[in-house]
DNA sequence: GTCAAATAAATCAATATTGCTTCATTAGAA
DNA sequence: TTCTAATGAAGCAATATTGATTTATTTGAC
C-alpha cells in the first residue's frame, strides 16, 4: 500500500543526521550559482538530500528545509537563494542525470529485456532525483528542460520496438507499457523508503513484477 | 512516464469549470463542521475537488485553493477554516471511503482474482481521494485514522491467502505485492489524469499489468 | 597553532499568508 | 415577485515567510 507511515530508510540527512556538506567555493558571492550541468561531486549529496526533503515537506518553509537537510538558512540561502531556483536547479540536474542514465542503458542494444534490467540499474542510483521529479514534474515551468526530456518518447520507442521483437504483449500500447513501467519504479522507490520493501531485491522484484506479473505459473 | 505535462483530464472543479458548489447548510457558523463521516452529497465534489487541487499545488495559499476549485475564499473559509482542518477532513473522509470500498469489495469472497476485480471497481470511483492519501498521509498527523486505516494489513492478509491457494506467485513477498497493487493503481491514475492512458480502459490494464505482467505470452 | 574559507546564528525590512469580519450581490425556494 | 440563505469581494490585524545582511564560530589545509 502506498500510503503507510514508517520512516524513512533512505533519508540522507534528517534531524538526526546533519551531515556538513561542504558546498564547493560558492565563496561570498551567492549569485554566482556554478553551472547546474557541472554539479560538484560535494553539491550532489546536498541536491539529493534537499530533493528528498521538497518530496518529503513540499511547504516546508527554507528554513525548514535547511533544518530538514541539517544546514543553516544562511547555507542554503548561499547554495540557492530562492526556492524557485531550488527547484529549477534540481529539475535541471535530475533531467541531466536521467537522461544520461537512458543513454547510458543503451535501450537499443541487444535484447529488450537486458536493456530494461540496465535502466533499472541505472535508475536505481538516483533514488531521490527519480523521486523528486515524479512530485515536482508538472508543478515546474520548465521551458527547456521539456524539449530535453523526452524521455516519454524514449521509453514509448523502446518498448514499442519490443512489442515488434514479439518480446512485449502487444494487447497494451507502448505508452502504456511505459507507464506502468514508471508506476511501478517510482512506486517501489517509495515503498522502499517507507521500509515496506527491503532494498536488496528491488531489481529483480521490479523486473519480475512488470514483465510476469503476480499469477503464479 | 510517470512526468509529463498535458492537462487534467480527471479535473473537476478548474479554473476553466469553476462549478458552484452548494455547500450544503452550513449557514452562518463557520465552525460547525457536520461530522465528517456523513458528508452531503453536496460536499462530496467540493472535497474531491480540494482533494485533486492539494494534489497537484501542495504549496498554493488557500486564496490559490479556493480559486482552483472555482469558489471564493470566504465560501472555502466557510467550508473549512484553516488548512489543517481541511486536510484532517479529507483524510477523515477518505479513510472512509477507502475503507468501505475495500469492505464492499469482499476480499474473502470467492476467487482472488474475482474479488481483485472488485477491488479495482471499487477504488476507482474514488480517485481523487486515492491521490490525496497517496500523496498526505505521511505528512498527516492521524492518531485516530492510523489505526482506523489497516489496509495494509488486509491487503497484505488478502494477496497472502491468494498465494496459499496457488494464485498469486510465491516468489515475492504478500507486502511486496501490495505495493506492487498500490503502485500500479496510483500510477495509472496519475497516468489517466494527465492523459497518457485512457480512462476506458483503466480497470483491465490494472488487471492485466498487475496479474500478467508486459512480457508477450 | 595560524589563517582563510565556510558555516551558523541572529537580525531586519518587505512581502505573503492566515484567520476572520463585514457588506453587497446572487441564487433558489416559496 | 419576495425573502433568505449562500456566496463573492474586499479589507484587516496577526503572523509567517522571504530575501538579504552582518557578525561570530567552526572547519580544514597548511
Amino acid at each position: 500500500m502506498t500510503f503507510a507511515g514508517s520512516r524513512d530508510m533512505l533519508m540522507v540527512g534528517d534531524d538526526f543526521e546533519p551531515k556538513k556538506f561542504q558546498a564547493t567555493s560558492l565563496k561570498r558571492h551567492p549569485h554566482k550559482e556554478q553551472g547546474t550541468m557541472t554539479a560538484h561531486p560535494e553539491n550532489r549529496e546536498m541536491l539529493a538530500s534537499l530533493a528528498l526533503a521538497l518530496v518529503d515537506q513540499p511547504r516546508a518553509s527554507l528554513q525548514e528545509l535547511a533544518r530538514a537537510i541539517g544546514v543553516s538558512k544562511a547555507t542554503l540561502y548561499r547554495f540557492c537563494p530562492t526556492r524557485d531556483r531550488l527547484i529549477e536547479r534540481l529539475m535541471a540536474y535530475g533531467v541531466q542525470v536521467i537522461s544520461e542514465a537512458i543513454a547510458i542503458a543503451e535501450l537499443d542494444r541487444d535484447s529488450p529485456i537486458e536493456a530494461l534490467k540496465r535502466l533499472i540499474e541505472n535508475s536505481l542510483k538516483h533514488r531521490e532525483l527519480i523521486l523528486f521529479m515524479s512530485n515536482y514534474w508538472e508543478k515546474t515551468t520548465a521551458p527547456d528542460l521539456c524539449s530535453a526530456a523526452d524521455w516519454d518518447t524514449a521509453l514509448d520507442g523502446f518498448f514499442l520496438r519490443g512489442q515488434q521483437q514479439g518480446v512485449f504483449r502487444i494487447d497494451i500500447a507502448a505508452p502504456a507499457l511505459t507507464e506502468i513501467w514508471s508506476s511501478l519504479v517510482i512506486g517501489l522507490l517509495e515503498a522502499e523508503r517507507r521500509g515496506r520493501v527491503a532494498r536488496i531485491g528491488l531489481t529483480a522484484l521490479m523486473e519480475t513484477a512488470f514483465l510476469n506479473g503476480a499469477l503464479a505459473r
